[in-house]
Order: structure tokens, then C-alpha cells, then sequence
DNA sequence: CCATACTGTAACAATTTAAATTACAGTACA
DNA sequence: TGTACTGTAATTTAAATTGTTACAGTATGG
């Protein structure tokens, strides 16, 4: 979450899940205002995750692959942040008794922290979201 | 979380609990493997917020200013974090419809993980954390 | 009262990571 | 066959983070 792609996903399944349509990366990007490029980057990894579909070649775009209210905002960042940890470590004294130890409860701390959140997102589906746009 | 301060602010207290003790910058910084200059900057910010309390001069340094157990893991993120917002946002399209609310509606989704993150945290005082150290 | 060993903090430098851009081959349509 | 797209790699740029240096201020003990 702490990169911007997050906020880039969901803006375009945002997009997606509100027209119905086709869309093409140039018309996206219009809209969150970055480059097309960068769009069909995220395109690729929602690909990948199976929440869109993409369609090459003249007219093509993006369209969702499922309905958004079998979307969990928390699979959505799970897609993004994939197994990356949700903070980050020193490398300690391994010859003191803290050092030694802490990165592996931190690890720990850090997962639960990361569980915690993840739940809450997944009380929250793409149609949710969608529904406060007026 | 996801810079390297709250390991370090842990690190330091974690250290301060099991000691016991007053401990000098170079001895913590010794211990987490960094300079000094920043266990002292990370001190400035823990003392600040109440965790410890220092003394200047020779045989200066550190010490927790409370007991263990009345220091909640989610105040020291809290302490860290300060005001920052746990995810990135776009400069979107004002013209769009979805580009002119989305902000409002992440912001509104980033604080809601961020509660839920910390409510996590709050359930785990130092002196919990330090008993994992055997 | 001076040498020593610290803290506190600001200014600066280096490093790392993230973000954005460019470029171009491949694909589909009309 | 021209046009308008996608997909992706390579590169550049920018931003954020992290680390370092430096030095004035402070307490201690001989």
C-alpha cells in the first residue's frame, strides 16, 4: 500500500467496474492522469491475477474478468504487494542476545500486522467501493 | 512500518527493558549494527513521546521511562508514523468522475487499514514482546 | 578546572527505491 | 496495408530514505 500502484489498481478497476466497457490504456491514464505505459504495467499484473481481461490490437483495452462484488480489496492488494513484508529490518549484532533474535520477532509482529489489515480490506469489495462514487 | 525507524525504535527499547539500565549510543548502536548518530536521532524521537529519558554528559544515555508493560507496541508505531498516511495517492483528472472522488474514498479505505493495523499492535504491550527473547 | 565521554542536532552526502519515460515488436481491425 | 492499440524491456529521472560528519553543549571525576 505504501506505493502508489495500489492506488493505481484500484482506480483502474474503478474505472472498469463502472462503465462495463473496453477501455483502452490512453483513456485510463486520462483519467488518473500518469502515463499510458504505466497503466498497461498495471493491467499486467491484474491480468495475471485474473481480474481483468485485455484485448490487443486496434480496440483493444481492458475489461473486468468477474463481477465486482467478487473482487476483495484485500485480494487486490495481495495481488500488489505479493509476498512482500510490511516493514522493514535492520541486520543486528548477531554476537548480542537482542540482535540476534529480533529480526525473527518482528517478522512475526509484522505479519500479524499485516493479517490485521488484510482483513479489514476484505470486508470491502470492488462493488462497495464502487457504490460511494456518486 | 515501512521505514526502518520502528525496527530501530524497537530495537532500542527492547534493549532498554531487558537491561534494565542506562545505555550509552555507541552501546545500543553496537547491538543494531548502525551509527550512533542515528540511535541518538531515533532517542530524540522516543524520548519526545515519553518512552525514554536521557542524560547528557559523560556516563550519559538512555533509559526506558516507563515500565515495560504500560508501553503499548501501537504507540510506538504511532510515535514513528505520526500523522503519515499509510499508502500513496494520484494527482487524477478532475474532469473525470471517478478521477474527482477517488482520492476522498482511498483516503477513507487507508484509514481504515491503518486502524485496523493498530488495533492489532495495541494488543501487545513491550514487556510481551520482550518475553519471546529467551 | 581540565580531560574525557557522552548527548543533541543540523547540515550534508550517499544510497536505495520508486516512478516515469521511451522505444519498439507484436496483434487486431477495417 | 495503415492505424490504433497491447506488452514489455531498457533506461532515465526523481524522490525518499538512510547514513555520515561535525561540532556545540553538558556532566563527571581526577
Amino acid at each position: 500500500m505504501n506505493n502508489i500502484e495500489f492506488a493505481t489498481a484500484i482506480h483502474i478497476l474503478t474505472l472498469l467496474a463502472i462503465t462495463g466497457e473496453y477501455l483502452s490504456s490512453p483513456y485510463i491514464a486520462g483519467s488518473i492522469n500518469i502515463n499510458p505505459a504505466m497503466v498497461r504495467k498495471s493491467l499486467s499484473v491484474l491480468r495475471t491475477h485474473g481480474f481483468v481481461e485485455t484485448r490487443e490490437g486496434k480496440g483493444g483495452g481492458a475489461a473486468l474478468a468477474k463481477p465486482a462484488d467478487r473482487i476483495l480489496l484485500s485480494d487486490v492488494y495481495r495481488a500488489i504487494n505479493d509476498a512482500a513484508l510490511l516493514g522493514k529490518l535492520n541486520k543486528p549484532n548477531p554476537d548480542c542476545k537482542v540482535g540476534r533474535q529480533i529480526n525473527n520477532h518482528l517478522i512475526e509482529l509484522y505479519k500479524q500486522a499485516d493479517h490485521a489489515l488484510v482483513n479489514k480490506l476484505s470486508m470491502t469489495t470492488l462493488a462497495d467501493f464502487c457504490k460511494e462514487f456518486k
